[in-house]
DNA sequence: GACTTTGTCATAGTGTACTATTACAGTGGT
DNA sequence: ACCACTGTAATAGTACACTATGACAAAGTC
């Protein structure tokens, strides 16, 4: 409710914006800045927030209340049930599978990704020294 | 031409079958499987082995031609021209990014993706022992 | 009760990806 | 010339994601 943009959407990826909305709401939830009968922002507000459309959010809203993320709660609006973090966490595992492969396919050394991912979880997360990845690339 | 059954596309993805198309073709020219001044299969024979619409596979062909990538020739087919690697190789070590942060955000500890990479890495590429990974996840 | 906010639902229009089908034009082999 | 290939192009229909808009019902506040 309080902070309503929480994140954003990139309208030029092919995953569908309801999709995105659902795995952000998902990342929320396990990384605790949502807990469990947390209310989620009203739909309109969040649409408003990701300049997106209300039937967009209504519809991510919807899915995640049917996966038991989320609780509908006529007139009041959606609070946070549970999360399925093991299914979560597994279908994070299998895209960073995915992109390990297809990297050794295309013949980048071990070292290569050894050495970025020493990076990636070195860093701070404040935001700052983002850029300086580019170089490592 | 030989070979036409080089891969599949994904029909399950997000990611529109023209572009799996395209990025499955590059990565047969950076792996050396296409040469410069090869040919690739016809618009038609590869849309039927890839059980997909001819226009879909044209629209892949065009845009790779645009890129610089195959070259047109009236009448005879497409020709491999050559590859912009350095940006192909880009784009997956993106991805590869995208996804160890995504897996830091959600918790998983860097020893686990290392260990994860180090056995994918290990692997031969036979095909063999490809299902063996369920365990690990 | 009036008002506001919530979710819900229905309708309709747009853009994109994909499909099916047809037709046409250039190239090569016979 | 004929035929079997190529690519090219036009048309049309389907499915999906997304948008815009309006109407309705449930709950809370005053």
């Amino acid at each position: 409710m309080v902070r309503s943009v929480w994140f954003k959407i990139d309208f030029a990826s092919h995953v569908p914006v309801y999709k995105q909305i659902k795995e952000k709401f998902k990342l929320l939830i396990l990384t605790g800045e949502l807990k469990p009968g947390d209310f989620v922002p009203s739909i309109r507000t969040l649409a408003d927030d990701l300049k997106v459309n209300v039937n967009t959010v209504a519809r991510a809203y919807r899915e995640l209340a049917m996966e038991g993320v989320l609780e509908p709660v006529r007139g009041e609006g959606y609070i946070v049930r549970q999360l399925n973090e093991e299914g979560f966490i597994r279908s994070n595992i299998e895209n960073f599978v995915d992109a390990v492969e297809r990297c050794k396919e295309v013949g980048i050394g071990i070292e290569r990704l050894m050495s970025l991912l020493k990076e990636i979880y070195g860093r701070r997360d404040d935001g700052s020294e983002r850029e300086e990845l580019g170089e490592e690339l």
